[in-house]
Formats: C-alpha cells, sequence, structure tokens
DNA sequence: TCGAATCCCGAGTAATTTACTCAGGTTTCA
DNA sequence: TGAAACCTGAGTAAATTACTCGGGATTCGA
C-alpha cells in the first residue's frame, strides 16, 4: 500500500513535462537537474512512459520529450501504470484462491481496486501542476537552475 | 500500489472473526483451515492486530480470539494500519525532498493519502461480511470443514 | 496434577522486488 | 565530425516480503 520511487518520480517527471510544456522539448538532463532524480533512472522511466504512449521523444541533439497529448487528457493512473505500478488491491489470485475456493476477499478487492482506480483516473495532469504550491515551486526551480547554470530558459 | 498477503490475511482473518462471532472464541488453528493460511503466520499476524487493539485473545486450551470492538466499529484502514500496512502514498521525505527543497509532489500525495485513507476508513468490517457472496462462501467452508472433520460448530 | 490446546515471542531466512548503475549503442544538429 | 541527446539490456546491492522455527507461558479438563 505504498508508492514506490518510481511511480513517485514517474509523476514528478510528468508534471516537470507539463510545466514546461511551452518549450518544444525538455531534455532528460534538465529534469534530472530540476528534480533530482538520476539521469540513468529517468532514462529508464521514460521508456516506460514511451511505451505507455505517454510521451513523445526526439532524439539526437536539440532532442527531448514531450506529453503525447494535452495535459487534460493524462490521469495519474496512466502514469502509475505506465510506470509499471501496478493499481493492484486484488487478492491476487493466489494458491489459496482459485475458481473452486475463492477467498473471502475475492470480490471485495477486485471492486475496491475498481473504485480506486476510478479515483486515481479522475485526477488529471492539468489539475496537478495548477495548484498555487506547484506553480510556485516550478518557478524557484526554474530560477535556481538559470541561477547554476546561466542559460536561457528557452533554448 | 500493492496490497501485501499480510495485509490481505489481516482482513480475511477479521472477516472471519465477524463471521463466527456468536462464538466466544476461535481458535487460529481454525481460521488457518478455512482460510487457508499457514498459523505460524496468522499467529504472527494477530500479534499486530492484539496490539492495534482489534481483537482480544484469552490464552489456553479452549481460548483463542473474538473481536474487540463491534464489527460496525471497525474499518479496513484500522485492520490494514494494525497489520502494519502504511497506507502511504506520500513523498517519503527522501533524499530530494526536504523543508527547503520540497519536491513537486510533496502537497499532492499528502492531500491524496488523505483522501484514500479516508476512503478505506469508510469501509466498515459488518458491511464487509454482510454481501451475499461472502455470506454463501462463509457457510460452504464451514460445511466443508465439517464434513472434514466431524465436530459440533458450536463447540 | 498432567498433558493437550492454545496463545505468545524473538529470531532467522529464502525469494522477490526495488532502486538503482553501467556500458555501450543510435540518431541528429551544428 | 563530435557533442548532445535518446535508447537498450544487463547487472547488482539493499530492502522488503512472506514466511518458518523453536521454544515458552497459560489454561482447561480428565
Amino acid at each position: 500500500m505504498k508508492l514506490t520511487t518510481k511511480g513517485r518520480y514517474a509523476v514528478t517527471a510528468m508534471m516537470d513535462l507539463a510545466l514546461h510544456a511551452k518549450l518544444d522539448h525538455i531534455a532528460l538532463v534538465d529534469i534530472a537537474e530540476r528534480q533530482n532524480i538520476s539521469l540513468s533512472y529517468l532514462e529508464q522511466l521514460f521508456r516506460c512512459l514511451r511505451k505507455g504512449g505517454l510521451v513523445e521523444s526526439v532524439r539526437g541533439a536539440k532532442g527531448g520529450y514531450k506529453l503525447a497529448r494535452p495535459d487534460t487528457e493524462i490521469s495519474l493512473a496512466d502514469i502509475l501504470i505506465a510506470a509499471e505500478e501496478e493499481i493492484n488491491l486484488t487478492c491476487g489470485n493466489g494458491v489459496s484462491c482459485n475458481a473452486d475456493t475463492p477467498c473471502l476477499t475475492h470480490d471485495l478487492w477486485n471492486h475496491l481496486s475498481g473504485e480506486f482506480f476510478d479515483f486515481l483516473n479522475s485526477k488529471k495532469l492539468n489539475a496537478l501542476v495548477h495548484s498555487r504550491h506547484v506553480q510556485t515551486l516550478a518557478t524557484q526551480q526554474d530560477l535556481t537552475l538559470i541561477g547554476d547554470i546561466p542559460v536561457q530558459i528557452s533554448r
């Protein structure tokens, strides 16, 4: 019942993409710096996100990633599933639960799992980045980076 | 974002207790048989449930466990927390997230975690065992056991 | 009073999963 | 041509899970 860092990083990275959506493509290096995530780990993560159809990539110098769909059409559930976090509260149909002898909680968890999915699916990326708090943080992050390395934000 | 077997077993076992609440005390051996859970694992689990104040025990022969509160006052959240499943979707306040530089998702997950807790907390044990499906299963389980070992259900 | 049934407890451990890293590609821009 | 970026597969230390084991403490009933 815990969120793994993979899931959290995926959401963070997608929010970063959404926040900088006005730029053409964002390089993973930038996200790695802004969000304090290892580059190699991000690369691995974006493999999943790309396979999941959530981001599009441009290879080569000046390449990078951008959202494959408007941020109004990407939900927390989409991101977590793409990052290979199962949203799975079910009984797992293990040894002690099969067609003959389903466990007591079989239906219960199936049902709750569905409700939980709907909940996460109702949270869209645009809403997530819209909060005052996130906007403030994002601005700070951009300023900090510009302070460190004097580059144009619109490179 | 997965439920561990510990959490599932805990819920199953508590449902079993609730279903047999008319009996004075239920021995773990019975639950182990009915629900196909290893006895030693159940013992470990019930340590947690007892510490969490969800069940009361009677030691010695003819001893066993019963619910410490009416099943209307025990929620899924209570059980999962007692079983040491954290209901924790937060960012974990790891290395890359502290007071100075909170991560983008800090507030987001805190908030969602709360909502999820409320959701699980609204599911009370009495409602869980009330479903037609669970009632049927429970009856089957009791009959099967009586078939195996010819004992009175009301021993 | 003994022994079986039961709860109780701490510790150990194999398997699995997580959270990464690494060493190399390939593609594209300037 | 070379640097900047994406892309890939494989490896691995640490943490977690899902148990087991061996023993002890209590209580009932014969």
